[in-house]
DNA sequence: GTTGACCTTTGATTTAAGTCTAAGGTTTAT
DNA sequence: ATAAACCTTAGACTTAAATCAAAGGTCAAC
């Protein structure tokens, strides 16, 4: 079992410590040891545990939502599988929303890409609006 | 074309008026027009530029990176093609980062949701962790 | 054995994105 | 013609999510 430091794990990650701290005080994820000298060291579930919530963040969960799916976690014995697979459903369902918004934003997008000449002409002819509009005509 | 008064099209797009207001203070979007009294008034191209700004907003990008997208509209002429490209590329790898992350976490809670039994059995077998740990064997 | 890069805590500050309050003018319905 | 439901501004307040600052302890290197 690697033990990390505050530090190295914020490297990791690309967060600051203080970061890191934030979350343990509000309950995310903390050390689960310390040294001797009162350094918080991390192990690999503590990695894990981490890790899922950079991936929730980074897909537009608010740190409260990712407390909720984590909840689930720490609390095993007080949720019924019922309820668990309820809000993990519904937590689903929040995702592909986003995913067809995200979709769809994206084909706007690229679509205004491929008008745009990207050569050094002006971009006259490359309106983010008027991409929209034809997407908006045919939906 | 039709006008419109801020109330309403907040109500059309499930904000406060307030965040209107905000909008235009910070040079996103405003009403093209006044009544007489000095009401806001909205026609179609400004509620098609706040559907876009919706929009974007619920793909997770923030004001300011709204605001670059904008600039290209407002100011064409000064904008060469190739630098609108670029911009738009950017923005549109970005997007399919997200993508690709946003399905990664999808299959992860759905792997989660259909091994739960939603049954009466308590959560053992229903932590997030779990399931991506299990997930993460198979990446 | 001291310098510099770490780590600790507590508490204040920042930033983004609203949201609310106060003090008033306008419009609509009765 | 007046109450209710709008609208205006300027400016203060809130919330989430960090981020920073101060004052100090620890550790590796030279």
């Amino acid at each position: 079992m690697t033990l990390m430091k505050i530090g190295e794990v914020a490297k990791q990650f690309n967060v600051k410590a203080d970061t890191l701290r934030f979350y343990e005080k509000n309950g995310l994820v903390g050390a689960s040891g310390r040294s001797q000298s009162g350094y918080r060291l991390y192990n690999s579930d503590d990695i894990q545990r981490l890790s899922f919530i950079m991936r929730a963040k980074a897909v537009g969960f608010s740190l409260a939502d990712i407390q909720d799916l984590l909840s689930i976690e720490l609390d095993k014995s007080n949720w019924a599988c019922a309820d668990v697979k309820n809000m993990v459903d519904t937590k689903l369902s929040q995702i592909e929303a986003k995913l067809a918004e995200l979709n769809r934003f994206r084909s706007s997008l690229k679509s205004l890409s491929d008008a745009c000449c990207g050569g050094p002409d002006s971009a006259e002819y490359c309106s983010i609006l008027e991409a929209l509009e034809s997407q908006n005509a045919t939906e």
